[in-house]
DNA sequence: CTCCGTGCAAATACTTTGCAAAGCG
DNA sequence: CGCTTTGCAAAGTATTTGCACGGAG
């Protein structure tokens, strides 16, 4: 059976929770979040879809965070806090708008480089940890 | 023998390769431009003493680029641009000024977390991978 | 003598990959 | 049938750690 997307049920299933949280999750936490519905899920397959959805522009990496490499499928322009002691990462929305396209081209002058994209990341302790 | 900084021989010589360079380097480049002068350097050992620099505020780690840490003994605020062919990284003398104190404190009102620091990257091609 | 730093090798942690089998159109 | 996806285990890569030794004070 296909899904709406043409994804294969695991794919698509592996998709739904990277989708449907805002915990920046590793490929592991996917692993644990499907591995009770499907029992015969292997991790290697979590890391092959995630690699597929960064391919596909539906997912991409937030960096290796304590080890682990963390995934959002956000794709919207937004900046992150990491906190340094238990490593949750929370979206701050309004984060792109500290940085916009004129700054961009003053870099690439500055530095003779083409830049593509950006990132904002803020460092602390979260409201838990503090 | 001491040196001036009360490091031991060979810490005294990794700290010197990351202070005097701009590459922003990993572990093993580290260890390749030490080996021929201590040929009985290990990479465990380097490993280690940048854990120390970090732990002393003389190093800080810019994150895994590529699979592999990278190192700046660089602690002025700056911002990075990395290179996605290459994995270059250079510096963006400026970078630090486009966020201020005040986007501190307004996005730790908004997420209720304290914020230690911040980094801001670049993704592009450089000069050379054009 | 004691402590810190170190080499070496083993261990660890995460991720990727080869391959044969299964799934789907 | 032909192409894609998967499980499984092995391999790969980077980093950390245990332990005994060696040098400095």
């Amino acid at each position: 059976m296909q899904s709406k997307r043409n994804f294969s049920a695991k794919r698509e299933a592996i998709y739904d929770v990277i989708a449907s949280t805002d915990t920046h999750p590793t490929a592991e936490w996917v692993y644990e979040q499907l591995k009770p519905k499907l029992p015969d899920l292997s991790l290697g397959t979590v890391y092959r879809n995630l690699s597929v959805f960064k391919e596909m522009g539906l997912a991409k990496s937030i960096g290796v965070i304590n080890g682990q490499e963390r995934f959002d499928a956000n794709m919207t322009q937004h900046s992150h806090f990491i906190c340094q002691k238990c490593f949750r990462i929370i979206d701050i929305p309004g984060g792109n708008n500290f940085i916009d396209k004129n700054m961009y081209a003053l870099v690439e002058r500055e530095c003779g480089v083409k830049i593509e994209t950006h990132g904002i990341n803020f460092y602390g302790l979260c409201d838990k940890c503090r």
